[in-house]
DNA sequence: TACGTCTATGGCAATATTACCATGAGTTCA
DNA sequence: TGAACTCATGGTAATATTGCCATAGACGTA
């Protein structure tokens, strides 16, 4: 097995890292199915209007979401279509971590 | 589409997490194939071996890797098997990002 | 032009992460 | 028992992340 250089990993943990936030995976979460305004992620988040601006400015340097100006307006959306995969190995590390700790009460 | 509680999101983020950090996903890539030790890893990453330790530590407790111990040794393994999908996607991430600089070179 | 709306950014404090050093706990072996 | 070895855990300093406030920039409309 010929090993990756430090880059690689790098380069993966920054995409990792930028899904690593609660607030980003709900947004991404409401992305999933259509476009939206800040103004409507950040009622979805209830945080600030700033706190959301710089959560989607993380997931856009990520590469993640893309943006499409709208007059005032700036719509987010996906622009990977493959996170199907990750949530599915993330459910399965939940699971597996529950079952474990399930067992480990003897039930 | 209903809401999915923020603890769900929580737990999601928990993972990704534990994924987000170079070292980690070096060991993870090393521990794809076959269980090692910590002494292995520690020099695989190159950092102190309480370092290393930790970064362990996070995999654990994220329910990532699982550990054996034998005698003085203690081998880590991979729990989980779903890894694929999620390295998949990231690619197809950086894969994308970098076609999308390109373009933006007018290469 | 002036105003209101939507979004992004700088500043700042609180918190979290990370890496190293030192050390402790546990095991093997002489 | 004592030395050597492997690994985990405090402690600490440097760095990164996060959230809110204040504010600036951009656009549409009167």
């Amino acid at each position: 097995m010929k090993r990756k250089p430090i880059q690689h990993y790098e380069a993966r943990a920054a995409v990792a890292k930028a899904l690593a936030h609660p607030s980003r995976l709900l947004i991404l979460d409401a992305l999933a199915t259509k476009e939206m305004c800040v103004c409507d992620l950040t009622e979805l988040v209830g945080a600030d209007q700033s706190t959301v601006s710089k959560h989607l400015a993380v997931l856009k340097h990520a590469g993640i979401v893309d943006v499409r100006r709208d007059g005032v307006m700036t719509y987010y959306r996906m622009k990977i279509h493959c996170l199907e995969g990750f949530w599915k190995c993330v459910e399965s590390v939940l699971k597996q971590n529950l079952k474990d700790q399930s067992a480990a009460l003897g039930v």
